[in-house]
DNA sequence: CGTCTTATCGGGAATCATTCCCAGTATGAC
DNA sequence: GTCATACTGGGAATGATTCCCGATAAGACG
């Protein structure tokens, strides 16, 4: 069979470059792009290569433990998952520092599964963002 | 005033490269990349720049003509709004074909605005996009 | 501990969508 | 028709992300 369960969980070796990168994130509450992980983390005097944030920053996501939100550019950002992480959630993001509330909408996902099924739309998923301004930018 | 209400309508010329890209959008109910509208539009004879089809796509999105969303991978599609462009709305969109149908949801409305409202967050939007296979596709 | 297998690194090249630039062209007002 | 200038488009520039591959280090095993 070519096709693992997706939960299945890959054996991966102990780096202190990607422990580098999940206590960067881990430090923050905010969505951040991989271009400004690296930039922190080398500021910080890590040694560490572009190419390797990319890829702990995809590890964290396939695993789960990291959600990614592109912004209206484009860019994609990361955040680590709250303790609330094995439920399906969204977020509630700051559109001038990033800060980012997790969020549930029960009545949304409803919503959203039976809008598709009425439209014969199978095998559905949906993104839901709030971007807003956090009190402390709104200032 | 350095800032002009968003709905003031700016004079343009008619051109026919911005007749022949909203034709190209119009002849399909789906979201379609710059670069796709483009190679279609060449396919088909069309004397148009690369430039140009990018800079009409904006432009409807500028005037409420047209939606855009960004795919998974970031690349930005586009399509008309429907009769119905007046009101707010989201979309249903196969990741297949890309074809999409235009929904409402009142309630999800109300509920983004009060759980932005409860966490502090000001002048707020949002996304809410379903994905799914249509019927079509799902076969 | 040493050795060995190989997952992981990282720096630079490559990719690719999108934007920028600006001299040439066509629109529409008068 | 004339003219000011909005629009055009081809190529260069940008910038995030991915690729590539020889060098490095994690960890299994004895
Ligand atoms: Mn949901
Ligand atoms: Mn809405
Ligand atoms: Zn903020
Ligand atoms: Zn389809």
């Amino acid at each position: 069979m070519a096709l693992m369960a997706a939960t299945q969980q890959v054996k991966r070796r102990a780096t202190n470059q990607g422990a580098a990168v999940k206590d960067a994130l881990a430090a923050e509450d905010t969505f951040r792009s991989a271009q400004d992980v690296y930039a922190t983390l080398r500021a910080n005097g890590e040694k560490i290569g572009l190419s390797t944030v990319y890829r702990h920053l995809q590890i964290f996501v396939d695993d789960g433990l990291a959600d990614v939100i592109h912004k209206p550019d484009g860019e994609s950002t990361y955040r680590l998952c709250g303790d609330a992480s094995t439920t399906h959630h969204h977020h509630l993001v700051c559109r001038s520092c990033g800060k980012a509330v997790e969020i549930e909408g029960p009545a949304v996902e409803t919503w959203a599964d039976k809008v598709a099924a009425q439209n014969g739309f199978t095998d559905v998923n949906h993104t839901v963002e709030i971007f807003g301004l956090c009190a402390s930018c709104a200032g």
